[in-house]
DNA sequence: GCATAGTTTTAGAGATACCTAAATTTGTGC
DNA sequence: GCACAAATTTAGGTATCTCTAAAACTATGC
């Protein structure tokens, strides 16, 4: 069924992206969490993209994209981060501030408008915290970097993706210097925190694991 | 009364500011025209701009501004229009193109991404088509220039801003290679055309009065 | 194998913004 | 001054997306 999708169905959509990277299915609870929106109000809009055949829905038991479903999702997860890529690269943001304007905007800029800024930023394959940005065709680049957490000391890394579903941690990481290409050396790793030096600044920084965590690395 | 505006009161704003430009009320039927909607529709609408102080309605008799509606109407037309400017001198585009879409991102960007265009583009006075950009203070740029069907032949011109609202006619101009800063000489005026010599490209070009009654040009 | 806590769905309602159809008002022509 | 056409408003209805409250289902512990 194709169908014209409305601003929520692709914030859905996209929703349900990020929380099956894992292939499982899921639950109408986390979609709500996530969204800021009641079960309830879940439960009927993926009665309606069900519907429209964008997503697989067995009640009681979560939610799957289908095929289509996750070629929407794509659209806009690409439309989001090329729009933060641009808006950190062109128009000068922090990178703790493209979320938010590139989330209201992924909705509305044409295909013309995405093709510009991709091909103005060369074709980017990452967004400014190292996130894959899907290409026209729906394709991912590779992200193959393990977590900061499971890299021993002694060891010299290169910071290559940040989870930035956190702002405050993107915030922490650029006021230490820290940001995607950063290269740095791990100096201990306690139970709840690792040392580094950071390569640029020539400084020692502690690191705490919440902060590890949303960290992936290329081992030099 | 302080107000979120919504998408479509923003609309409306901005398309009594335009029908209002000669400082009268404006009939609810020609805003249902502009805006495509039935009047009834209209009605209900401007009921509720009004319970906001953002209009005056009579009824039966037109509606009109407040100050802070013209203040609200002025913040809209100001994206609109650095938007177009950012989309046709950063971005490319056609200046036949750049209205659609700044007409969707106007309702969206915000005030960050606003300041940071308009400094990247030199706080411009005046959008592709040449129209005003207000000021943040919600000042227009003034546009002293006479239309050119009021100009007389024999006489030497620069274009310095055309009537954007029929697309045909702007591509029909650039066709022509006749954009703002264009120096056309006239060369003779019947009573349903112009002919004018385009500096530019040193061609003879015959306009109709349909496109001539849209440019507004500076004697030289 | 069954009670129960937690999750999910259903049911019904509100806000926004649009529609159509039926009043109502205006102002012009006579 | 009055009839009538045109403009405008009112009344009532639709679609989208959300909510709360209540019902239904699942799965776990004993």
């Amino acid at each position: 069924m194709a169908v014209n999708l409305t601003h929520s169905m692709q914030d859905y959509l996209k929703t349900i992206f990020m929380l099956t990277a894992d292939h499982t299915r899921v639950p109408t609870t986390r979609i709500a969490q996530t969204l800021n929106v009641q079960p309830a109000s879940v439960t009927s809009m993926i009665k309606k993209l069900a519907d429209c055949q964008l997503v697989d829905h067995q009640s009681y038991h979560g939610v799957a994209l289908t095929e289509s479903g996750r070629t929407a999702a794509l659209e806009m997860i690409r439309h989001h981060r090329l729009l933060e890529t641009y808006l950190s690269t062109a128009l000068g943001y922090d990178w703790a501030d493209v979320h938010e304007e590139a989330d209201r905007l992924e909705h509305y800029i044409s295909e013309e408008f995405e093709d510009r800024i991709a091909s103005l930023l060369g074709n980017p394959l990452y967004d400014p915290h190292g996130d894959p940005i899907p290409g026209r065709d729906g394709v991912l680049p590779p992200t193959p970097w393990p977590c900061l957490l499971d890299v021993p000391a002694p060891a010299t890394v290169t910071i290559r993706r940040v989870d930035s579903s956190q702002r405050d941690a993107l915030v922490f990481l650029s006021s230490k210097g820290i940001t995607i290409g950063t290269t740095c050396t791990v100096l201990k790793t306690a139970s709840s925190y690792i040392m580094i030096d950071v390569s640029s600044t020539h400084k020692t920084v502690r690191l705490p694991n919440a902060i590890v965590q949303r960290l992936f690395v290329d081992q030099i």
